[in-house]
DNA sequence: AAGGCCACCTGCTTGC
DNA sequence: TGCAAGCAGGTGGCCT
């Protein structure tokens, strides 16, 4: 469910309030929840019990709490995953999986609520970030440490981390003969995109999701990136999206740029800039949505043939 | 390398 | 009214 907006709408959220704080007890309502923390429920018990959590920090769709013992508290929020600060007395959540009680804060817990469960969170080892630069978005000012949790280690930087070297990136793209919506879903190529966010950037830039990545010019794949930073920075400022409860920050309360969406979800609506009827493609085992005026289908075959020649090359020669 | 398909889950909506 | 199928913001594995 939720892309880089929605994550980083939740980070702060956390940040604010978990920044310096000793983690205390965790109860495990759906050991589930835990899949991903293989060494099971009482062993993650003992490496939070008294941690305090000196930043939070997200990659893409992960998040994760680093702790004063040197290891990071990583979540990722799956489809439905949310993690809500409720005080003690507010019922339980229908789908809560997991309570941690704060130290020193008898007002305040942190609930993890998911309901598919394809959320999880996991005690993990801090391992050195490939490119040595701080590894994500954090909140103390002083920049993250060099260090991401070992099962982060393969996801790419985000488009809103100001250490994305987007030269690599845009030359990485511009090689692949895949789709260029399934490149921007490629979370070790650029991380935080997904299903929403991919048909919006694709639709303010007027690119077909079919069109083939390594047929786009530089300056074209330069446009699309900048749509994704774009209509990523205009959700944050909306507070995400959230076409229903499923998606909330840290006090339950939804995001508004789900009426900003130009067509994700609108199948048979009008094309804000054209008022074309909206279509939408099985893709991916989902769906694509696109406006067939602004973003014509590409003709089998197409896109690919000068860079197609010059790779050719390159491979004959080396 | 790239793509197709599936599994992991629950719940809501749609169609017969 | 019931029941089955289809769909949903993600990830990752296995197979061609």
């Amino acid at each position: 469910m939720p892309e880089l907006p929605e994550v980083e709408v939740v980070r702060r959220g956390l940040s604010r309030r978990l920044t310096g704080t000793a983690l205390d007890a965790v109860e495990v309502v759906d050991p589930r929840i835990l899949r991903r923390h293989v060494a099971g429920p009482e062993d993650f018990r003992a490496r939070t019990a008294g941690a305090v959590v000196t930043d939070v920090v997200r990659r893409g769709k992960y998040l994760w709490l680093e702790l004063d013992s040197g290891e990071a508290l990583l979540t990722h929020l799956g489809m439905s995953g949310q993690l809500l600060l409720q005080p003690p007395d507010v019922p339980d959540e229908r789908h809560l999986r997991l309570r941690v009680a704060l130290g020193g804060d008898p007002g305040c817990e942190l609930r993890f609520v998911d309901q598919r469960i394809f959320g999880s969170m996991a005690v993990t080892a801090m391992v050195p970030a490939p490119d040595g630069r701080p590894g994500g978005t954090g909140s103390t000012g002083r920049p993250p440490a060099a260090l991401l949790p070992a099962p982060v280690a393969h996801i790419a930087r985000d488009p809103l981390d100001p250490h994305l070297d987007e030269g690599l990136l845009l030359r990485r793209l511009l090689v692949r003969r895949s789709g260029v919506k399934r490149a921007l879903l490629d979370q070790a190529l650029v991380s935080g995109i997904g299903n929403i966010y991919a048909d919006e950037a694709l639709w303010r830039a007027g690119v077909h999701y079919d069109r083939s990545a390594a047929g786009l010019t530089r300056p074209g794949a330069l446009r699309l990136l900048e749509a994704v930073r774009t209509v990523m920075g205009e959700a944050l400022a909306e507070g995400g999206t959230s076409f229903d409860s499923l998606y909330v920050n840290v006090n339950g309360e939804s995001g508004y740029f789900d009426r900003a969406l130009a067509v994700y979800g609108r199948a048979g609506l009008p094309c804000r800039r054209c008022g074309t009827a909206v279509r939408r493609d099985p893709f991916m085992n989902r769906s694509s949505f696109t406006c067939p005026r602004c973003q014509p289908r590409p003709r089998p075959g197409s896109g690919r043939g000068p860079r197609r020649a010059v790779r050719a090359n390159r491979a004959s020669s080396g």
